[in-house]
DNA sequence: CAAAAGACTTGCACCGACAAAA
DNA sequence: TTTTGTCGGTGCAAGTCTTTTG
């Protein structure tokens, strides 16, 4: 097929372009962008995906812009999936109008109850939803989001209304959101359409697919070590496709199919200095070497990539090509592991540790302590600057920050210091010390900003890499963390506390047994140990400072292969509780009933879990924030209101507060009045229950299954249920508009929040104004086209000028403008006002199963671009090449 | 079996770069 | 040009869940 067509050339530049070093990150999706384009026109499909890019490529320093509108890569079959996408989205129902056809249609048919989840906010803004959904009993398969629509009060409607309750919640009314859609057209953009669609491939094959040049890429940017004698798939992400459609089977069994291997040259990576080396040129010389040496080969396209793996040699061996069509490749351990073996995650590993912060420099600036100034150390002065800096945050409302901080410096000043306590403590002097120097540092010009960044890159490079069983791979925190004052959330009862300066001493290396032992970077000093553990996946790890029981992991990024593997095992996971939701649903239904409190209670737990999406809820110790999850619960978080709904009222993750109001079959109702009685407001809910149990009876319905795998498939099922009911034909915006408003309704479930923006008020009365504004022009022209009318001229302006005469058909098209203006503004703002609580990237990154998006877009000729940012198609590279058809 | 360890995912805030508006 | 607003990236806290230990 076609397919393999990558072209070597490309495979070149692309390669050159992780050479560069990281630093470029783009690049590659240029070449991959205008590779696709090319493709659409005509030529081979190759794939770049983004895939192999990622990996490695990222780097980006400069930056490189990079593709702009390039459609996805499609794959060949492309053109009939877009073809065939359109009639992929049956439904192409009106959205607006219909209400939410499908889902609560279904359910209402299902069961009769409805409920209805109403969302309140609060009167500050936070959020709370309440929910009303009329939900049925279930809808099995329906996700929630489409059974809480049921019947949404709360219909956002007002678009001025600031405070309208509306509040974002009101996920339900499809109408509603749509509305608000609208609004949000923002993203004009347009595109290429060439591109998206994808091209013309014909056949759906997913094997076929382009999955060749993703390899490449990846590949490229491997860099063997020479030493390792083991094999050296260098390919870089296995994704390993599903075939077609996405069995899910993937994940685990593996098989890695042939692998693409690039050639890489190996570059012997030497001890220390390796990984730069590699990176710098090397790898990409090697890579063009070689390539170039292929290529010239195969006119053709190749379509593979060889690699040599070269066992033990470490010579290059040219290639051995293999096609690749399909395969998606693994890398050898990471597939392949996962599911059975043992759990070896890696097999070579070769890293450079971890950089650490510069030491204190004392800047001299003297506090004062009772008016006076007083001499500090520079350990004393390095913490009292910790605070200086945090004067003007709200901790500084927080008791039990500043008693947190006394006892700690406290320590460092002594007993018989000076200063003897904190009130009389003046920081104001090194708060504006360093202030000012935020200033001069903001003052620089764009050169010397350049020079400062380069000068930490070319710092920092050796670290940002990995060599992970031949291939390169980011890494995601290799900067140890700086000492600081501890910012807990919410009301942590540690916060304030000093977090200590983290030494070498302090940390743990984990690298393969034959890489060099990275340098300590701090001369004199030393690693704590270093282990040879291939069944983790960390790099490094120290002890928290201000929790020694808990660690703080190096861990590669999340574009590496093997988090992608993982992500894609987490999806998969979500997908095969697809095919057990509608009998959970049954069993738990009938447990709610259960002459057995802790059967009745699991029944209980286990469908808030699923039908609100809370989280399992941990125990946690005193010294944590006091937050809940639903095994957690404590009865006064649950309200209960005839005659059969439940007001939740509890603080989760990060302190987070979870407000919603929801309807909910009598029996769950009635269990849970009896969960209540005889308890005090503060105790356990679910006392006969806890993760471990809920988790284990999880387990005996679907291997594999916790209570963490229903927000992931209620999540993604919402978005593609949502896209493929809600997606029309229209342009490119339009959809857009369509799929954040998917992305909205499941922040909305999975209660994502963010904080309102200061300037948000500011904001929305500036838009007020300013559609006053308007308004006051409308009723001008209005008055105009009276007096046009019987021939008299315009009223003066403000200025007291006067306007030109216009014929009234003229005013009347001004008006007709100035509508449309106003409303377009009135919509934007009432989005604006919408949104101001919700997070909508946490639900992307990461529950939102990533190829419903890609096969989105295939299918609608929507580039993938619009809706991933370049972090998240690196992220997501192993979901590039899916089927057009794919559905969760 | 429960608690402690250990490993990994999820989540929000902040910050700087850049774009759009004033 | 200056100010304002958005967005991507980073930082690191806070969860989940598994495995080990006693």
């Amino acid at each position: 097929m076609a397919i393999e067509a990558s072209t070597k050339p490309n495979i070149v530049s692309d390669f050159d372009d992780d050479d560069d070093d990281g630093p470029v990150v783009f690049k590659r999706s240029n070449t991959a962008a205008k590779q696709n384009q090319v493709n659409s026109e005509g030529k081979k499909p190759s794939s770049s995906t983004a895939n192999g890019q990622n990996a490695n490529t990222q780097k980006g320093k400069t930056t490189v812009p990079f593709s702009k509108a390039s459609p996805m890569r499609s794959p060949p079959p492309s053109l009939k999936a877009s073809s065939s996408s359109a009639k992929g989205s049956p439904a192409k129902s009106p959205v607006l109008t219909s209400k939410t056809p499908s889902p609560l249609d279904d359910r209402l048919k299902q069961s009769p109850q409805p409920n209805a989840s109403s969302l309140d906010k609060k009167e500050d803004g936070s959020v709370s939803n309440g929910l009303e959904n009329d939900d049925e009993d279930f809808e099995d398969h329906k996700p929630l989001s489409a059974r809480l629509k049921g019947n949404n009060n709360n219909a956002n409607r007002g678009p001025s209304a600031p405070k309208a309750d509306t509040s974002p919640i009101s996920r339900i009314n499809v109408k509603s959101a749509f509305d608000d859609s609208d609004d949000e057209a923002p993203l004009s953009s347009r595109f290429p359409k060439s591109c998206g669609g994808t091209s013309g491939g014909k056949h759906s094959d997913p094997d076929e697919k382009k999955p060749l040049t993703s390899k490449l890429q990846q590949n490229g940017s491997t860099t063997l070590d020479k030493r390792q004698k083991s094999s050296f798939g260098s390919i870089k992400r296995p994704l390993d496709k599903v075939s077609s459609t996405g069995t899910s089977s993937a994940k685990k069994p593996k098989v890695s199919n042939t692998y693409t291997e690039m050639k890489v040259k190996q570059v012997s990576v030497k001890a220390e200095q390796k990984a730069d080396d590699d990176d710098h040129i090397p790898i990409a010389q090697r890579m063009k070497k070689s390539i170039s040496s292929d290529i010239k080969a195969n006119s053709t396209k190749i379509t593979k990539v060889t690699k040599v793996d070269s066992s033990s040699s470490k010579k290059i061996n040219k290639k051995s090509k293999k096609i690749i069509k399909n395969s998606k490749y693994s890398k050898s351990t990471k597939m392949l592991p996962s599911s059975g073996d043992g759990q070896k995650k890696w097999t070579t590993l070769v890293h450079n540790g971890v950089i650490f912060p510069p030491p204190y420099t004392p800047h001299g600036v003297k506090m004062l302590y009772k008016g006076k100034t007083v001499d500090l150390t520079p350990e004393q002065e390095e913490v009292a600057t910790m605070y200086a800096v945090m004067l003007e945050t709200d901790y500084m409302q927080k008791p039990k920050f500043k008693e947190n901080f006394w006892t700690d410096w406290r320590k460092l000043l002594g007993k018989n210091h000076v200063i003897q306590n904190l009130t009389d403590c003046d920081f104001k002097p090194i708060y504006d010390w360093h202030q000012q120097q935020k200033e001069i540092k903001k003052q620089m010009n764009s050169e010397e900003k350049k020079a400062v960044r380069e000068e930490k890159m070319k710092q920092e490079e050796k670290y940002m890499w990995a060599i992970v069983d031949g291939v390169k791979e980011k890494v995601g925190n290799f900067r140890v963390e700086p000492p600081g004052l501890f910012r807990g959330r919410g009301e942590h009862p540690k916060m304030g506390k000093l977090k200590k300066r983290i030494r070498p001493s302090d940390i743990t290396i984990n690298i393969g047994e034959d890489a060099p032992i990275p340098e300590c970077p701090i001369p004199g000093e030393s690693w704590k140990e270093v282990k040879h553990d291939n069944t983790v996946t960390w790099l490094a790890f120290w002890n928290d400072p201000i929790n020694p029981k808990e660690f703080k992991y190096v861990f590669l990024a999340a574009s590496s292969s093997l988090k992608g593997q993982s992500d894609k095992e987490k999806y998969e996971k979500a997908r095969k509780l697809k095919d057990y939701i509608e009998s959970i649903r049954a069993s738990y239904t009938k447990d709610f009933t259960s002459k057995d409190v802790s059967r009745r209670q699991i029944a209980v737990a286990t469908y808030l879990i699923d039908k609100l999406a809370l989280r399992a809820g941990n125990e946690k110790d005193d010294d944590e924030a006091d937050t809940v999850g639903c095994c957690t619960l404590k009865v006064g978080n649950v309200e209960c209101i005839p005659p059969n709904k439940l007001k939740f009222d509890f603080l989760g993750k990060d302190s987070i507060q979870y407000v919603n109001t929801v309807e909910v079959e009598l029996p769950v109702y009635k269990a849970i009045g009896q969960f209540q009685t005889g308890k005090k407001q503060n105790d356990d809910l679910f006392d006969k229950l806890d993760t471990a149990k809920l988790n284990a009876h999880l387990k005996e319905l679907m291997p594999g299954l916790t209570a963490k795998v229903f927000r992931t498939y209620n999540a993604s099922i919402t978005l593609d249920e949502m896209l493929s009911k809600e997606t029309k034909e229209g342009d490119v915006a339009e959809k857009i508009v369509v799929y954040q408003t998917a992305n909205k309704e499941v922040a909305i479930i999975c209660n994502h929040q963010r904080s309102v923006s200061k300037s948000h008020g500011a904001q929305m009365t500036r838009l007020t104004e300013k559609i006053e504004e308007l308004k006051g022009v409308l009723k001008d022209l209005k008055i105009d086209l009276d007096r046009a009318r019987k021939g008299k001229p315009p009223l003066k302006d403000s200025d007291g000028k006067r306007k030109r005469n216009l014929t009234p058909e003229a005013i009347e098209r001004k008006i007709a403008q100035t509508d449309v203006k106003i409303e377009k503004m009135e919509r934007d703002m009432k989005t604006k006002e919408d949104l101001k609580t919700v997070a909508l990237g946490t639900s992307k990154i990461n529950y939102l199963d990533p190829r419903i998006t890609v096969a989105w877009c295939k299918r609608h000729e929507v580039p993938i671009e619009k809706i991933f940012n370049k972090s998240l198609l690196a992220k997501f590279a192993w979901a590039m090449d899916v089927d057009p058809e794919f559905r969760f």
